[in-house]
DNA sequence: TATAGCTTTGCAACCGGTTGCAAAAAGTTA
DNA sequence: TAACTTTTTGCAACCGGTTGCAAAGCTATA
């Protein structure tokens, strides 16, 4: 079926080394040789067969690209962003979409049966277990979107989520506002947790109130706006609200319109992540901006280098956020 | 390094075959002989190198999913479903994202290299030879969300474009709008056009208007806004623009907004798509539903009777689409 | 108990490549 | 031209599995 190496070989009538050689770079071929079969290959078009090739070389550039977050639209940026950086260093991201039908152990099982080189966790909302399991399975792995520790088991490269809690609590109290709130993803997300952290210290520090807290269901339009809903249904709303993420804010904000009180007049917003969407004109949404692109080609290198030099040590890398200014916050008194 | 059915033949004391038949289904074993295996496997913690078996049963499960469309946030619900309904079915999506700097030769050869099964084109922006591309190589391929033909060279599952224009020229109409106009996709796109032909064609049948036409630049927020933009400004606007698509329609719902002109009040907008957001309660945009899931699905199930049946003749599908009622037209009169 | 028929098992070849080793060829130096 | 290096080449074993075939083991029947 398949032109293989042999019908390569008997064509240019060498042997099965010679064109083994001619295809891997750094063998030793000479130039007659290597112009004989790449007539023949070239004849019957004959491309390497890299899965076999695997078995000897140990190397199959195959990356699993690990996710549970295909509803947030900031990963569509993220996977856009992965798999162009993978592919730009010759690297083939086999994409696994984590689910309550599809369990972590059933991909590590799946991605050890393809061999692949490394894994990418892409997830702020996995707990580091699925990383580590990989890991404790020889595999190189590094946790993109986790959560920064002083001795990680494994690699993560992430923002630091209190340092973004404590620019929300800087902005919100510039701008003046008294009574501020805390509207946060899922409780149970560790980030959601470092950045109330870094908020309510920030708050402190500087001497500014004590923020209401509450949180939504998942980072998700819907449930931004129900908990917005509810809030501004059963208590005296804030003036200020930080939010988990963007798409959370985008749901707080549509809430907040719709119950007829204007932003920012009424009620700022602050958001996380600076998404595309969050530029909109209609949307034009105040938030601070993660660095994808930076977590991303770092979440590369760190891979790539654990190719070539595995067992390095763990290590969490933490990205600086930055302040986007748009249209949820008053101005500077 | 990582175990082989070697390793488990030696401590089970049985031959090679012996493990690789427990590990291969319809394969005959005797009880006893498969506990001694398993047994021994579970010691080791051996599980079978996919790879290495594809060497002989020519099948890796591997499925390549290309597309060049990481910029419509449709699309992570489409990612969403397509790796879910291929991970339910056994199969592994190898994600392919083309762009300038990857181009779709490229993809075929690399995709060949690693002896995937089949290939799925999810996108209605790539021309036709892409996929017609893997056929000829004599890989089984599907072209999901392409454009529909009598005689199509590749499997083809997609939505009716042209009675998605008609639809949209139906409930313009039945809207009693009078002033009608057409703001496409990119016009190169195949898409674009049949639902264009659609428009014209019932348009002309139902008496109606002939409507002012104009492509924007790509299927984008941006592109939108800027069409519509440039629309208001340089025109008399229509009173009801059919758009190319719903991401097409946020933006120019976004640039009549600004423009201080109130929806559906002054002019009405009906898009294509119902992605997610178009339900979101600050954008309640009235749109033509694709059906994504059933297009997936009928995707998924066509590339694995090829897996099992290769070499039917091709077949175009096109499933039908349905009108979503919301805020962005005015009501019957 | 001998015989036929079915199931189970191991051997060895194969899938499509790579690679260590030694022989052959080519290039250098004296 | 001879002796010595260096480069190029082919052989054969190997990567981790599968599978056709024939021998061995069982069960059932006469």
């Amino acid at each position: 079926m398949a032109i293989t190496l042999n019908d390569v070989a008997q064509r240019a009538g060498v042997s099965r080394s010679a064109v083994s050689r001619t295809f891997t770079d750094g063998a030793s071929v000479s130039k007659v040789m290597r112009q004989k079969v790449e007539d023949a290959a070239i004849e019957l078009g004959y491309t390497p067969n890299f899965l076999a090739r695997s078995l000897t070389t140990r190397s199959t550039k195959l990356i699993g690209l690990v996710s549970d977050n295909f509803h947030n639209p900031i990963f569509l940026e993220v996977f856009d962003q992965f798999t162009r950086g993978l592919q730009d260093r010759g690297l083939r991201p086999l994409l696994v979409n984590l689910s309550e039908t599809y369990q972590a152990s059933s991909s590590l099982r799946m991605l050890q049966q393809y061999s692949v080189d490394g894994v990418i966790v892409a997830s702020s909302t996995l707990p580091p277990e699925v990383s580590e399991a990989f890991r404790s399975a020889g595999i190189p792995v590094v946790n993109s979107f986790g959560r920064f520790s002083l001795a990680p088991k494994v690699d993560v490269v992430g923002i630091d989520d209190e340092a973004c809690g404590q620019i929300a609590a800087e902005t919100l109290l510039a701008r003046g506002y008294k009574r501020l709130a805390f509207l946060g993803g899922p409780q149970a997300a560790t980030s959601t947790q470092s950045r109330l952290r870094g908020f309510l210290s920030e708050l402190q520090r500087a001497g500014g109130p004590t923020p209401d807290i509450t949180f939504a269901e998942a980072y998700s339009f819907e449930a931004g706006r129900a908990e917005m809903q509810r809030l501004l249904r059963e208590t005296t709303p804030a003036e200020a609200y930080f939010c988990g993420d963007d798409v959370l804010s985008i749901g707080a904000l549509s809430a907040i319109r719709d119950h007829g009180l204007r932003v920012p007049e009424v009620i700022g917003l602050i958001g996380v992540n600076d998404m595309q969407m969050s530029g909109w004109q209609n949307i034009n949404l105040t938030t601070i901006a993660q660095p994808f692109a930076e977590i991303i080609q770092t979440s590369i290198d760190v891979i790539v280098d654990m190719l070539h030099a595995p067992k390095q040590p763990a290590q969490a890398r933490r990205l600086p956020c930055r302040l986007v200014e748009r249209g949820t916050l008053r101005a500077r008194p």
